[in-house]
RNA sequence: GGCUCUGUAGCUCAGCUGGAUAGAGCAACUGCCUUCUAAGCAGUAGGUCCUGCGUUCGAGUCGCAGCAGGGUCACCA
């Protein structure tokens, strides 16, 4: 029996597949071992062992009823005489490990190389559209550190999906309405004194969040005023007039008052117009942005759908709510007993509403952690409902970023304010650039633009590197690093091999027959693994593999580079293959970056 | 208290569906720029993988219990 490469429909030839195959068809006639082909693990060879891939034998001994040893030959052997690509192999304890001919990691550079999209699939346009939603602000405060996570998770795993051929559609849905943005319209209109972005010279959304914290202060005076007076905690916090003024406010927004909401709007679109200035800033954007203005009183149609159908019940109060206790949760309220609707009842509405608008089955939340109840809630009902895309709704539950002092409070002040951040990353960005001095010949706005997606890359590798579920730490007082393991890392190794191949000029691919040596077999061997990294990434929703890709494919292509000469060789054929591998790995580590959202520069 | 997530080097983090002697970066210490970009490379030092029991040929990874920390259990969003 022989086996041939054949190419995966999706990807590439596929040594590992082939692999597989042959090893368990050895298992069959050697044994009379029957195991799927796609069930048998191959791991990478640890590189203290010579070998590319390892098979452990230790769970087939017992049927072989052979040592390890022996079942590990035998089976080496046989693999090896089927399969011309395996040039050998060795057995060390139960571990089996294969070595693959150089042919075939030279056939792959060579056909390989020159693929600008290698490892990507394209998105089929006409796939039924997944939609991400991400983002999702208040309109009363400004971006912070937490918001930035989101807004980079929300964005790199759409291009991840993206990459791995999902049609994507990236949504926002703004809470633009409610008793917040009151509290900072109040306070505005009491002590603003007409104060405008324009007038301040403040960004819009920075000049709103001024005002909830003027609100805040005030109302804890009332608070403290009333308790001094001899009034309950509780009570007072109720009783405090300003606060009764915004519920006042709120109540007129809802009833339509055209001066309540001319100030409304006027406040909003400031705080648009700096969000959408953080935003660019970022480089994330949307395909459509919802406003909870429009949708909040969505979903009451499907709380009425829910009772005709049985599933939700109304109490003697009229208020409705949805029993979950035989899914061992509580019971969870639809409407309170003035009709009105919770924020679960919308967010109902707004998934069906996501569906209609986009014909979409996989409804994906990019949300905290902190919202796991809810989103499992969520999903639950929408399936008691009857919508059978219900187990498709995923919720990408991140951990929050926490400093050293703890959780981030914005009332208390303790917020890492996304424009600042960016703001002294990009100084960071310049100074570090200016001492190094190899960018004196850029133009000033190349100089501009590289400081910023150094800053970026810096930031957004350094919040993406982590994975997702995990709460991460970020602390202000040490700024984020430019060395190791960060994005300029990956940044420079990029610029580096750009300016190799720039030198090398034309290179052409030919039936390449040469030896390679430990350092090119290492970074192939990477470039290899990309097309399935990138599937497990999508699956996991995780851009943190993503990243740690790049950063060890640029590792690997670094201690090449340190000792292997490019340019200089004086072999033609061996030259051309080590251009050729450059080309490769400067693609790969564009694409993996643009996954993440960030750039990369053809000189740094 | 119920549910849930997390615990790996001084610090920040990897460790894919269990596999060989647990890996990076930062910080500390050594070397390497007249040679393709030193934001780099090579090396030294640093570990009871929270604890215990269990499953397994094999456990950082799976199960149970405990300890510690976070989140959540609103007619808020």
């Amino acid at each position: 029996m022989h086996f041939n490469l054949e190419y995966n429909n999706i990807y590439y030839m596929v040594i590992t597949d082939a692999l597989t195959q042959a090893v368990a068809a050895a298992l069959k006639s050697l044994y009379g071992i029957e195991q799927e082909a796609g069930s048998i693990q191959l791991q990478d060879t640890r590189k203290e062992f010579a070998g590319d891939y390892t098979l452990v034998v230790f769970p087939y001994v017992k049927q072989a009823r052979k040592s390890p040893e022996a079942v590990g030959s035998e089976i080496g052997e046989e693999v090896k005489k089927n399969l011309a690509e395996v040039s050998g192999y060795n057995v060390v304890k139960g571990f089996l490990n294969f070595e693959i001919a150089d042919a075939y990691w030279l056939r792959f550079v060579g056909e390989r190389a020159g693929e600008s999209r290698f490892g990507l699939v394209d998105a089929g346009k006409d796939d039924i559209p997944v939609v991400v939603e991400y983002s999702s602000p208040n309109t009363n405060k400004p971006l912070h550190l937490g918001h930035i996570r989101n807004n980079l998770l929300g964005w790199s795993v759409s291009r991840l999906l993206e990459a791995t051929g999902a049609n994507v559609k990236k949504v926002n849905l703004v809470n633009d309405r409610g008793i917040h943005i009151c509290k900072s319209m109040l306070a505005w209109q009491r002590y603003g004194g007409g104060e405008t972005p324009e007038s301040s010279g403040m960004k819009g959304d920075h000049l709103v969040g001024k005002y909830y914290v003027e609100f805040d202060k005030h109302y804890k005076e009332e608070v403290k005023h009333l308790m001094e007076s001899g009034v309950e905690e509780e009570q007072a916090k109720k009783e405090a007039p300003i606060m009764q003024e915004a519920q006042a406010m709120l109540k007129r927004w809802e009833e339509g008052d055209a001066e309540v909401r001319a100030l409304w709007e006027k406040m909003n679109g400031w705080v648009y117009k700096g969000f959408d200035e953080t935003y660019a800033r970022l480089g994330v954007g949307f395909d459509k942005i919802y406003y909870e203005s429009n949708t909040y009183l969505l979903g009451k149609e499907l709380v009425q759908k829910g009772l005709d159908m049985g599933v939700l019940f109304r109490k003697e109060d009229g208020s409705v709510w949805c029993d979950l206790t035989a899914d061992g949760l509580d019971q969870k309220l639809l409407l309170r007993r003035d009709g009105t609707s919770v924020y679960m009842t919308q967010d109902l509405g707004t998934a069906l509403l996501r569906h209609k608008d986009f014909g979409a089955e996989r409804l994906i939340y990019v949300v905290g952690n902190e919202q796991d109840y809810h989103f499992k809630v969520l999903k639950l009902i929408l399936g008691k409902l009857g919508f059978e895309w219900a187990d498709k709704v995923y919720h990408l539950s991140y951990g929050m970023v926490e400093l050293p002092s703890g959780k981030m409070k914005s009332r208390e002040g303790t917020v890492v304010d996304a424009d600042d951040l960016i703001d002294e990353m990009e100084k960071t960005a310049e100074e570090m650039s200016r001492e190094r001095g190899k960018n004196d010949e850029l133009t000033p706005e190349e100089q501009q633009h590289l400081y910023h997606i150094l800053a970026l890359g810096a930031l957004k590798y350094f919040i993406l590197k982590v994975d997702p579920t995990k709460n991460m730490l970020f602390n202000p007082a040490e700024s984020i690093d430019f060395n190791g393991n960060t994005g300029p890392f990956i940044q420079y190794t990029h610029a580096r091999i750009r300016s190799i191949v720039r030198k090398a000029g034309e290179w052409k691919v030919d039936n390449w027959n040469v030896a390679m040596n430990e350092k090119e077999r290492g970074v192939v061997k990477i470039l290899h693994a990309l097309p399935a990294t990138l599937q497990q990434a999508a699956a996991a929703y995780s851009p943190a593999m993503v990243a740690n890709y790049a950063y060890d494919l640029a590792k690997a292509f670094n201690s090449f580079y340190q000792d292997t000469p490019i340019l200089k060789e004086e072999n033609a054929e061996v030259k051309q293959m080590r251009i050729a591998l450059c080309q490769f790995v400067a693609n790969a580590l564009k694409n993996t970056m643009d996954i993440l959202g960030i750039e990369v520069p053809e000189r740094m």
